[in-house]
Formats: C-alpha cells, sequence, structure tokens
DNA sequence: ATTCGTGCAAACCCTTTGCAGGTAA
DNA sequence: TTACCTGCAAAGGGTTTGCACGAAT
C-alpha cells in the first residue's frame, strides 16, 4: 500500500487515478510548478484538469507528502517530502537554482529557535542573489 | 537636491510628483504592498493610478532606492533602502512578521559567498516557519 | 518643442470558486 | 447508495500593456 493511499485512507479520502498521478508528478519533477505539474499529469491520466493539480496540491501538502517554496516572483515550486531536505540558492541574474545540502543552514536555524522562539520551516527556505558565474 | 531627483537628473529622467509621493509612501510604510503605496500616495498627489504605482516602484528599485522581498504567497512588501538592512522571519500560522538584524545572518552569508560563489541579497531574506506563539 | 510620464481601459497570468455530473467506497 | 471528487466555466486578485493626452525640461 502506499504512501498516499494509507495517507488518504486513515482520513475517510478516496484514492483516485487523479491524485496518484499528480503525486507521481511532483517527485519525478524538481521544482516543479502546477503548471510543470499538469503538463506531466494530463498526459498520464486522461486529461487531468488544472483546477484538479491546484486542490491535489494543496491536499498532498496537508497529507504531509509535498511542500512548496517560492523561489521566483510568480509560481510556487513544489517537491516531495521524500527528497532530502535543502535550501535553495536562487540567481537573480540568470534565474540558475543550486540546491545545497541544510548543514550550513542549521547552526542558524538552531539560533533562531533559541534566540528569538523561531521554528524555520526548512523545505521553504530560499535565498536570493547573484550565483559565482552572474557575479563577475 | 533630494537623492530622488539627484538619481533621476543623472539618467535624463523627469521628476515628477508621483515618483516623489511613491517613493515618500515606501519610506513610511514598512513591508508595504503596490495596493498599500497606492492607498498612501493617491491620498497625496491627486489620485495616483495604481499603474503608476507599479510603474514607478520598479523605476525606483532600479534607481536602487527600494528594494523588494515575498513575504507572502501573494503580494511582494517593499521597503526603502535608507532602512537599514534586515532578515524577516515569517509564521506560516499567524502571518506575523518579526525584523532581525542581520547579524546572526551573517556567518551563514560569509559561507555562502567563500564555499559556493553566491552572493546573498539581505534585503531579500525571509525564513517561514512557526513563531514562538504558535508553537506551542 | 520634444520627449517622457501618466491615466484609463483592457488584457494577462495565476489561482480559486460554484455547480452539476461522475465515481470510489 | 452516498459522500466525495472532478471538470467546466466563470470570477477573482495582482500585474502588465497599448494608446492618446498631459507635463517636465
Amino acid at each position: 500500500m502506499s504512501d498516499l493511499a494509507d495517507a488518504l485512507r486513515t482520513r475517510g479520502l478516496r484514492l483516485t487515478a487523479q491524485r496518484q498521478v499528480v503525486l507521481d508528478a511532483v517527485r519525478e519533477l524538481t521544482h516543479a510548478t502546477p503548471e510543470q505539474v499538469h503538463a506531466l499529469a494530463r498526459g498520464r491520466a486522461a486529461g487531468v484538469n488544472i483546477t484538479t493539480v491546484y486542490r491535489t496540491l494543496e491536499l498532498l501538502e496537508q497529507l504531509g507528502l509535498v511542500t512548496h517554496t517560492h523561489l521566483s516572483h510568480g509560481a510556487p515550486a513544489y517537491h516531495a517530502t521524500s527528497e532530502p531536505a535543502h535550501v535553495h540558492l536562487v540567481c537573480r541574474a540568470c534565474g540558475g537554482i543550486q540546491e545545497l545540502a541544510p548543514d550550513l543552514f542549521t547552526p542558524l536555524a538552531g539560533a533562531l529557535l533559541a534566540n528569538h522562539g523561531f521554528a524555520v520551516d526548512i523545505d521553504h527556505v530560499a535565498f536570493f542573489g547573484a550565483c559565482a558565474d552572474c557575479r563577475e
């Protein structure tokens, strides 16, 4: 039994082809926007509607199976929680995205919790700036 | 001569009442959305149009007089670059925003630059998570 | 007199909502 | 059978664009 089926079952919700396909798409794509998820999912389950993609992403997030970050001014980026946690470095010049293991970040997260009582959601961390190539 | 007049003059651009009023509004408000800037500015310069607010914010950002951050899913938050740099702690539960001196953050910024060649834009840093009150 | 800037309206993108029919359980 | 889920279409928020008038220089 899959994670999805379990999570749905324990809440009395239904397992549908659309939900399966949307979760699969998020897992395969990295930093996928709702539109990108839609593009992949619609080819697999006979025309999954964009509306359903939005509703399903929201549901999957409540179930704890996916999260999202804001990596640009526009659409949010979704990824599966089964991936290892990471922070994002977003270059404002070239638009490139680097993923980083959260190691460098954990001391700061600890300090924010100790000094300010603030528990950072590490999956939502994105730093904007200029990457090595664009800084020259 | 004001910062604004100088910056405009050196580029052959014109000083208008609207531009003055929009910059003043950003300086007075903290984390102001374009809509909030509009609300304040329109009362001062005989109905500044929302379109002009957007165009002026973009211009002021190019001139280096304001910057913006994304503190929520929706509208961006503008602030004047004359304010001291700070990072933002955004609570996803209550929506509250704390500002923090960047001290805690500078070691990480240094490490990102040294290890990854990435120059973080400190005015765009926002951490999402749960504040002390909402964590209980 | 020349540009540049503004207001208005319409278009645009992304997202949410209302509703009726379809489907998992 | 009975909720729940989906698709469609329309509405909604935030933002951008085209165009002609108006204003700074």
